[in-house]
DNA sequence: TTGATTGCAAACCGTTTGCAACGCC
DNA sequence: GGCGTTGCAAACGGTTTGCAATCAA
């Protein structure tokens, strides 16, 4: 499933879930879900108002952290806190047709990785049952340095695609 | 190990990380340092703040998030930011002579609940050599609901040994 | 029309900071 | 005695909320 398209079905999601739940299909609610589905990284809500205001609609603040909520609570976004220092600031992306995955967080140039190991859903089902939890869902964090070359570039403040 | 004894190997430890650093041996400091090690819960600082209020050194909340910082420096605690919700606030807990595991939280009670599985090592071993990360630390939170009767309990008010 | 949604700014809440008083070294 | 630490209250930053104006239904 290629970029468009991908974005037409969390589109048509959207929609369906607006109607469903009887609220309203305003053109901010589709700017927005348009701009996070143009995008391939983990970005804060300041960072996607921002985005928004060189586009054809600028939202506000609070419509930014609304529709954000509205996508979380129909699945076409994933939010995540990235904790381990100070960040306190939460992080999304989009989530259709993607798979939970793991993230790598780097602590000298806060770039993020994703991974997917599939020993992970072994740890779920056998945690969750040994326990007595129902797993809904998960969230798996390593924080350390990345060594490939980039990182101390970044340090140095150079750009790249997919800061923090 | 038993508890009193694990308090006397962290107040050394503190001891001897304070003189290190040329950090004054406060008593509010040590005092905290006692609290800490007497529960066996995840405490945010507002519980910890309160719980000092019962004691001999009552302490200020900005002693209380300076010391827990003193306290993560030296490995005394470990920070949690237990998301996937609106619950913003950092949680603590001991960390002494405790290996690092991963938690549930029920999205119903709150409870928190901890688990080792050594696939856990594997896995971050395996992501760190293929994505070339070193990876110091980790962070694996499963959301879901408990399925044990305290449950259900502890929605209808009741108290109970580890309210998140 | 009309009630949900937006935008703005003020409120909120966990956390940090500035500064005077205190107390360990 | 000097300077690190504490306590207080004010500031901070991300997020939420109240309310009047707007706009989809």
């Amino acid at each position: 499933m290629q970029d468009s398209s991908l974005f037409d079905t969390a589109q048509a999601k959207l929609e369906k879930y607006l109607i469903a739940k009887g609220l309203r299909r305003s053109s901010e609610r589709f700017a927005i879900l348009k701009e996070v589905y143009s995008r391939d990284d983990h970005f804060d809500a300041e960072e996607l108002y921002h985005a928004m205001h060189g586009k054809a609609y600028p939202v506000s603040r609070a419509t930014v952290y609304n529709t954000l909520e509205v996508l979380r609570d129909c699945g076409l976004v994933r939010k995540h806190q990235f904790g381990e220092d100070d960040n306190i600031k939460s992080r999304y992306e989009k989530s259709l047709g993607r798979q939970q995955h793991g993230h790598l967080v780097c602590l000298n140039c806060h770039r993020v990785k994703e991974f997917c190991d599939p020993r992970l859903q072994f740890i779920k089902t056998t945690v969750g049952t040994a326990l007595h939890f129902e797993v809904d869902s998960h969230s798996l964090v390593l924080y350390g340095e990345c060594t490939d070359e980039h990182c101390e570039a970044r340090m140095l403040g150079s750009v790249s695609d997919d800061m923090d």
